[in-house]
Order: C-alpha cells, then structure tokens, then sequence
RNA sequence: GCUGACGUAGCUCAGUAGGUAGAGCACUUCCUUGGUAAGGAAGAGGUCACCGGUUCAAAUCCGGUCGUCAGCUCCA
C-alpha cells in the first residue's frame, strides 16, 4: 500500500495509507474526535470527512468547537430544514441557505405564508429526518447536467445560480441527503444525525439576491446544536438580549421616546435620558478639551452653495432633506458638520505654525434614512455626532492618527468598553485621488495601529469614497460587536473648498484633513450604552444616582436633611415620599435600577446615620452620611464602570 | 422604500359566529405610619392609530394613510 504523509495543525507529521478518508484520520487519533468531527480542511481546502487523501497534504478536522465546523454544521442544518420543507410543502421553490453568525437561513419561495406554527411543523419534521442519519453525499457534474436536473425540478432559483457559475472554474457539486437534492459547494457534516437540537426563531421577507427588483421570498431563520445545553444557553442569550433591548428599557426606565404623532427616527429625550446624555456630553467636552481639542458651534442650516461645493448634493442627494426657500435661495438641513467647519477654516488665513486644528462639535445632522431601516436610537433620522475634523501638515499626519487612534481608545474605555476591534478599510472601486496618496493614507493608518501594538483586519475596499478610514468596534457584555468609533482621510474636501495654509517656504499648500467621530452618535452610543449595562448604568452616569426612602413619613424632615447634603455634594438624589411600606419603595428603585438607596427611619434618626442598599447587592449596613457621601463621590470621580 | 406581521387605558395585554369595551400595574383620594423586592379600600382614565367603505349595526370585515416589529437594503 503507498503511503502518504500528513501535517496536522500542530506541526506533527503521521503517515497514513493513500486514498485515507479525514474521518479515519480522526479515528486514528481518538474515537471520540471521530464521534464529533464535522468536516476538515485539506491543504487548506474544506472537505467532507470522507474525501480521499492521495498526497502529502496539511489535514485540519473540525469539531463544533471550532468556527469552521460550526458553520457546517449549521448550513447542513439549513439543509435539513429544505428538506423539510420540501416534504411540507412540496411546491416549494429554495432560493439560497447559508450559514450566518448565530445560525443559519434558507430563502425559500412558496405561496402561502408561514405563521410561527408552520415553523414548529417544520421543526418536527426536521427531527424525524434527522433520526433518520442519512448522510450528505457530494456529487459533481458539469454546468450542462447541473441545468438539466434542476431544469426538471423547475427550480428556476437554482438554475439562475448554476447559470452565473463556471465549471471549468469550479466544480459545480450537489448534495444529496435522503431524497433532497440541493445545488452546494460543501462541505458538509457526516449525517443529518449529528443535528440533535434544533429551534426555528423567525420568519421574514427578502429578496432574491438582494435585489429589491427581484421576487420577495420568505427566510426562514433557524439554530442548531449538538447539545441541548449549548441550546438553551444559546436561547437564554436571545432572552437576554430582549431584556437589555435599549427601546424595552428605554420606555421603562423613562429614558427617550419616539413619537408616531411628532415624526419616526426623532427622540425624545425625557428628563431622566438627558441627565444620561447630559453626562456623557459633559464628560466628552472636557475629555476633548484635555486632549488639545477646541469646541466649535455651527448652524444647523447652509446654502446650497455649501453642499455644491462639498459635493454632498451629487453623492448624498438621496439622504437630505429637500431644501427650504429663505429670500430666494434654497437653504439645506445639515447631514453632515464638515462644510461648517471648513467655513470655520477658511474664516482665517492659517500658517504651518498655527497647524493642526483640531475642532469638535456635538454637532445635530438630519439625514433621510428609509422607514423600514429606523430602529430605537440606534437607526434615526435626527442624530447629533461627537464630530470633529483635524487640518493638518502632511507631516503632521502620522502623529495625529495615532493620537485619535489613542483618544479613541480613552474615550471607549472609559465607558466600560474594554473588548475593541480595530479594522482599516482601503480604497473603495469609485474612489477619488490618486492611487499614490491613497496608499500613503493606508500606510499611514495601519502603521498607527501596529506602533501601538493594536491588531487589526483589513476592510478591503469599504473605505469611504473620498478616503481610507480606521473604524473601530466594540464588543458589549452579550458579545455583540457594534460600530462606535471612525476616522476618516478626506482627501476631497480641502480640494473642492480650496483650503491652505503658508508652509514655511512662504508658499500657500493644501492641508490634509481627518474627519473623526468616536462614540459615533450620541443616540446610539446611549442605546448600546442602555443595552451593554441592562439599564443599570454605572453611578457616574446614572440618571439617579442615590434614592432617599424614608421608613414612614415621620421621617420626611430627617430625609429631606440627607437629600439636601447630597444635593450639595452634587449627588443626583431623589427622595421617596410616596404614601407606602418600605419594601414597596425598594422595590420600586430597584426595578429602576438606581444605584444607591438609602433608607432612614427610627433608628438613622437617632443615630444620625444612613441604611445603605446597593443596586443588586442589597444591604450594606449604616453609616454615617459622610462616610456614604465619601464612597459614592469616589467612586463617580473616578469613574467605576464595573464594581 | 420593499415583504410579512402587528397597532385596544400612561404601561403590559385579554376581548371572532360583527351588537358602541375589560384585567393587572401605574395614577388620584381615603384608611394605614409600616423596617430591606408589591398593605387595604374607593375612584378616575379609552371617538379600540387615523381616514374612508361594506352593514340596520364595525375594535372586530374591506381599502388607504401613519406608525411599530422581524428581515431585505443601507448606515452614525
């Protein structure tokens, strides 16, 4: 028998006999790997387990332990749910069905919709199949056979994707599994036996490809996992992040609202949101003022000659406003600050010596977004951005990035966002400037993140057009990455405004600018900020800080003493003198989720103290208010995000 | 914007063989003055999102508008 040699990831080498499958290999090893292999990699390809080996090759297998086998895992699922449906419904049409992050989908295409009962039909169907432990055999044929077959399904989906393939490019493959057949690159797990735990979670439109020209279909997405635990603990996740959802808490803690009557994607602050935001705000100006920054106001309207010049009428045309007529000219609300603080610029005649400004506004923009994108704070038609723009030297541009890119950091952390993503997004198809400054710019960003020691991914072409940009995300406490920070290269802007300086030759030059926003909007940094704390945000920026809970009203004098010490201390306090026993008026404060409680009665009275209960924890016992005012003025000034 | 679902008191929701509305919480008043997650009683509160149609009669059926939700698309 001729023998082969495999790698494994780990650098070890194993001889095996030619033509051995991934799965005997991982028999090889352990019968348990065997048990939950899923599928391999071969010489960095992905194959089914029982694809034969006939050279030296590097071998990976994946378990559900790993992204890869996930995936598979995952899509073979989707698959299983085609079949299902297929049996259900037997004229069923399938569009595609891949895996996603958290699950997979299946577009499928039939005439009756599909309530949430049709999904637990689906459901069971699918375990029977699954009992059933067929196994997911490739087959590959040529474009020709591929059209014929499917063809003769009249399943006009799959023929339209067979068309826009190549065989002589890729091998076109099918799967089978029972008797369902779908057109599939793979790879694909063993059996449908290894899929123990299903739960279909939603059903929505979408289109074929896309393509709102295209026929609606209707996507089913779905879960899977070898373990029931995994499952629940996946469904417990889902429970979870309802919980936080920053429109649930929004209403409950009496935070913002958005109003059918007054506009959709426009929020309402309520008294206890503004105190939130007022915080932050107030946190970010002195931040931005310590780091060299200064504060700019600008109209909230301009003359079309602005957005001519900035080109925002030929590129962002379809997100304005239509324009209002003031005298004779027609004045546009602002989607964007920049213009204004170009105005600013030009205002004066700047030398090299004078540069960079770095100029920030928590500037309100209005931008028309479609009814169906508005969600919450996160997606709205009214927002105010933490905006600022930096004109600088080219020299000085290396150092500036870095500097924002550390500011950036700062500012995230400071909020309690620890886990950070940073990625770099390069030159966009339609692009302006030349190929030479573009690559400067990329250079100039990615070496920013890699002198400070920062990974990063690659974001080919997702650069803006008018330059390349740095965006970093965060991850909350459910792991949900979500896009806070940008900074952004113009090199079109400068241009089209003609802006200089007088470089120490005497001569004008053109200065380089950066636009940049680090908590992104105020509105959806406040919703993730809601969601990543469940509402129970840190004291420094709770809207109540501290809730004074007299036992009955015989205490109101001693209890309005104590608030009015905190007051002073600038504490933000309330106090409860609500006709009620006291665990009704915990239960009260507890729910809205204010830090501090501080319950007096017969026995603080006498002693001059405080009975302190901490959000969450509960009784801490008195002390004097003093002592309580030290703790909690501590722990605001410096800002304790997680106790 | 598109596809689908939904829109009943401040909030969460009941209310289909079409016969002009109900609960809990919250709110108001009274009783109670009570120690660490809901004391008791009474009361007030809705042109059932809006507009139009069918019908003797519409929260309920039909159409349109607005809005919300899940996605598609897009993005701070």
């Amino acid at each position: 028998m001729e023998k082969i040699n495999l790698t494994f990831p780990d650098g070890s080498v194993k001889e095996f006999n030619k033509g051995v499958t991934p799965f005997q290999v991982a028999e090889s090893i352990s019968s348990r790997l065997a048990g939950d292999a899923l599928i391999s990699s071969v010489n960095g390809v992905q194959r089914d387990l029982y694809y034969a080996i006939n050279e030296d090759s590097k071998i990976a297998i994946y378990t559900f332990n790993n992204k890869e086998g996930q995936e598979a895992y995952w899509h073979s699922t989707s698959h299983l749910m085609a079949h299902a449906i297929q049996v259900l419904y037997p004229e069923a049409k399938f569009g595609v069905g891949p895996a996603v992050e958290g699950g997979f989908y299946y577009d499928i295409d039939i005439n009756e919709t599909l309530t949430e009962t049709d999904l637990e039909k689906i459901e069971k169907k699918m375990m029977e199949l699954a009992e059933a432990n067929s196994g997911y055999e490739r087959q590959e044929l040529t474009q020709k056979e591929a059209l014929e077959l499917f063809e003769k399904k009249g399943d006009q989906y799959k023929i339209e994707l067979i068309s826009d393939l190549d065989d002589k490019e890729v091998a076109i493959s099918l799967y089978h599994e029972g008797d369902f057949t779908d057109l599939c690159r793979g790879p694909h797990i063993p059996g449908t036996g290894r899929i123990k735990y299903v739960k279909l979670l939603s059903i929505s439109g979408s289109y074929w490809r896309g393509d709102e020209k295209n026929k609606s279909l209707q996507r089913i997405y779905g879960v899977s996992f070898p373990k029931k635990k995994m499952l629940e603990e996946h469904l417990e996740l889902l429970e979870e992040a309802k919980k936080r959802d920053h429109r649930k808490l929004g209403k409950e803690l009496d935070l913002f609202t958005v109003q059918e009557e007054a506009g959709a994607g426009l929020i309402y602050w309520h008294p206890k949101g503004a105190r939130v935001r007022h915080e932050i705000e107030d946190f970010w100006r002195k931040e931005h003022l310590r780091s060299g920054y200064e504060l700019l106001y600008t109209p909230h309207i301009g003359k079309s000659w602005l957005w001519e010049t900035s080109g925002h009428l030929v590129n962002f045309a379809e997100n304005m406003y239509a324009p209002m007529q003031i005298d004779d000219q027609n004045y546009y609300l602002k989607p964007m600050n920049c213009p204004f603080h170009i105005m600013i610029y030009k205002a004066n005649l700047y030398s090299y010596r004078d540069l960079p400004k770095r100029w920030a506004e928590l500037g309100t923009v209005y931008r028309y977004e479609k009814s169906g994108a508005l969600h919450g704070m996160l997606r709205v038609r009214g927002f105010t951005q933490d905006d600022a723009h930096i004109f600088c030297t080219a020299e000085q541009m290396d150092a500036e990035i870095k500097r924002t890119v550390h500011f950036s950091i700062h500012m995230l952390k400071s909020f309690g966002f620890d886990d950070l993503k940073f990625y770099v997004a390069t030159r966009p198809d339609k692009a302006i400037g030349d190929d030479v400054v573009w690559e400067q710019a990329v250079t100039s960003l990615k070496s920013a993140l890699e002198s400070e020691k920062l990974d990063y991914e690659v974001d080919e072409g997702g650069g803006a057009f008018y330059g390349p940009k740095i965006d970093i995300k965060i991850k909350d406490a459910l792991k949900r990455e979500w896009q806070l920070s940008t900074i952004q290269f113009d090199f079109n802007l400068p241009e089209r405004f003609d802006m200089k300086y007088i470089g120490e030759d005497g001569k004008e030059h053109r200065p380089y600018m950066v636009h940049r926003a680090l908590l992104g909007s105020i509105e959806r940094f406040m919703g993730i900020l809601v969601e990543h704390y469940g509402g129970s945000f840190p004291t420094w920026i709770a809207p109540v800080q501290v809730a004074v809970v007299p036992v009955s009203e015989k205490y109101f004098e001693y209890a309005e003493k104590i608030k009015d010490e905190l007051l002073a201390d600038d504490i933000r306090v309330e106090l409860d003198y609500r006709n009620e026993k006291v665990g009704y008026k915990i239960r009260a404060w507890e729910t809205q989720k204010v830090p501090y409680m501080l319950i007096v009665g017969e026995k603080e009275v006498e002693a001059g103290t405080v009975s302190v209960r901490e959000h969450k924890v509960g009784d801490k016992g008195s002390m004097k208010l003093e002592e309580f005012v030290k703790i909690v003025s501590e722990e605001i000034k410096s800002r304790v995000n997680n106790k």
